[in-house]
RNA sequence: GGGCCGCUAGCUCAAUUGGCAGAGCAACUGACUCUUAAUCAGUGGGUUGGGGGUUCGAUUCCCUCGCGGCUCACCA
């Protein structure tokens, strides 16, 4: 027995003890009638008619007097204190919880339910039962974890130990599950299409790249789900959706992770007004849904996602942060000559996009209420229909909240030649060395060819959305297992003797 | 990738100018029949992230590697 900690050995030591004494440390099944928050919630009333229950959960704290031990449980819906007396439970099976018990083992015990002195509700413990014998120590009750890199790395442990941090990820499933009823409700259909895809686009990133043997082919990890979502638009499903993940081969920071969910829709006959009024009614609705009110605070700011959200031209928005009207200059070099003007760093040869793309970065965090910035230039937006008034301008929006950017939408592009000519520029692109480019996707302009009605189409960054309606800090904490480095061995040989 | 910060017992954290590596919880032994961070008495537990260097002596200073956090860059 190698690597095992001193707790760890004792407790494997028992372990074995009991298995040689006809106990099974892992029996195979409970038999429990009550889940602890069941009998809190109704404690009176069973204890008054005097009714056995089984109760089952984590042994998460002892507090033993000599005759009498009390003890906490806690399962899924909460924790509940047992009354452990020897005149009761009996010497044996008092011994048994002291001795052979340890914090962090799973148990089932039956008894009466009952308020002790100062009205603890409890459970007057008549048999204790070992579910599953826990090796591992837990962390110090009081602190719990802290460790950022174990709490990620670990994270059954610190679900185990910080309710906060479970309470997260239970309103993480709400937030998603009240999405799609919302959706489904309106007549979306929810679809899967491929996330290994032979040419990936939708979005300006870079993808991760594998490889089907049998095939013999090259595939790439979807950077998003759009461009096979339109053309289930051409065959006649009129409102779309998929939630799942996008793959961005690219650093990570606390609003970016290579793995991210996503959830796009579209809506035919419809426009990105349409769509506007569709994302702050949903995520208003989410955010009473979820948390009961549509004020939530984040980062310590107050925010009111009550619609409607104040609508701004990107151009505005930029001009107000930065002091920089970038319809003021046409060409590439004037514009990056104002933008560092503004006091903001330029990459030396940076494309016209890049550089409002840059400007949009310096304006984001002044975005704290929800807002929709719209109308972006046509070279930002490959996918996104021009205005009719003004070609270089495309009726697309973002919207913000808390500072970070939570979605992306626009009237869809549907002119196939318009469709084709805008390829030819991010392959022109790509060719110049810009490989966050989209590839030329044939197929999609076949598709196109055959028309696509006029549409709405939306992205939404659930993980971010997660993170506003949950005051999250950082993206790694609305995601359950965060992409880390890999780490050596935890255990060694768990050989038992 | 750059900059800054961090890594000490199972967990949470100390350690003066470079001078015997400590506390609380957890664990172990014992006492205690209504406690709830139970209490009281006692005991064990360390490759101070790894490697190298300076020094009589390194948790402390230097180099290097690893992992993490923040931040900038990259990127929606």
């Amino acid at each position: 027995m190698r690597d095992l900690n001193e707790q760890q050995e004792l407790r494997l030591e028992k372990s074995g003890r009991l298995r040689q004494n006809g106990i099974d440390p892992y029996p195979r099944r409970s038999r429990r009638t009550h889940a602890t928050r069941e009998v809190v919630d109704s404690l009176d009333d069973l204890a008054a008619a005097g009714q056995e229950v089984i109760v089952v959960g984590r042994l998460r704290a002892r507090r033993d007097m000599g005759r009498t031990v009390f003890a906490d449980i806690e399962d899924g819906t909460g924790r509940i204190q047992l009354l452990c007396r020897a005149n009761t439970l009996g010497a044996e099976g008092l011994e048994f919880l002291k001795s052979d018990l340890d914090l962090g083992d799973i148990v089932e015990v039956r008894g009466v339910p009952m308020r002790t002195r100062t009205g603890e509700p409890s459970v007057d413990v008549r048999e204790v039962r070992l579910l599953a014998k826990s090796l591992n120590p837990l962390p110090d009750k009081w602190h719990g974890l802290e460790d950022v890199e174990t709490r990620y790395r670990q994270r059954y442990v610190d679900l185990m130990v910080n309710p906060e941090v479970r309470d997260v990820f239970l309103r993480r499933a709400r937030i998603i599950s009240e999405m799609r009823r919302y959706l489904d409700d309106r007549g979306f259909v929810e679809v899967e299409t491929p996330v290994l895809q032979p040419i990936y686009g939708g979005a300006a990133a870079r993808a991760f790249t594998t490889y089907h043997n049998a095939l013999d082919q090259t595939l790439y990890l979807r950077i998003a789900t759009e461009l096979y979502l339109k053309r289930l638009l051409v065959g006649g499903i009129e409102r779309v959706y998929e939630i799942g993940k996008d793959f961005r081969n690219e650093g990570t920071s606390t609003k970016h992770s290579p793995e991210f969910t996503m959830m796009e829709l579209y809506q035919a006959y419809a426009d990105y007004s349409d769509i506007m009024v569709l994302v702050e009614n949903l995520v208003c609705t989410l955010a009473q849904q979820v948390n009961g009110s549509a004020q939530v605070r984040f980062r310590g700011q107050e925010i009111d996602l009550t619609p409607p959200w104040s609508r701004v031209p990107l151009r505005d928005a930029i001009l107000q942060h930065t002091g920089v009207d970038y319809e003021a200059y046409p060409e590439t070099e004037s514009l990056a000559a104002a933008v560092r003007e503004a006091g903001i760093e330029t990459r030396p040869g940076a494309t016209r996009a890049e550089l409002i793309d840059e400007l949009l970065d310096n304006t984001e965090p002044r975005l704290i209420q929800p807002v929709f910035l719209i109308d972006y230039p046509v070279e930002l937006s490959p996918f996104a229909k021009r205005k009719p008034d003004n070609p270089s301008v495309t009726e697309r929006f973002e919207f913000f909240i808390g500072g970070i950017e939570v979605g992306n939408a626009f009237t869809e592009l549907n002119d196939p030649v318009d469709q084709d000519e805008r390829f030819r520029e991010q392959v022109a692109e790509r060719e110049a060395g810009n490989e966050e480019t989209s590839q030329y996707d044939e197929d999609y302009v076949n598709a196109l060819m055959y028309g696509m009605p006029p549409t709405g189409g939306l992205g939404i960054g659930i993980d971010r959305l997660v993170m506003v309606l949950t005051d999250s800090p950082s993206i790694r904490d609305v995601i359950l297992f965060p992409h880390m480095r890999a780490r050596h061995r935890l255990v060694g040989q768990l050989s038992c003797s």
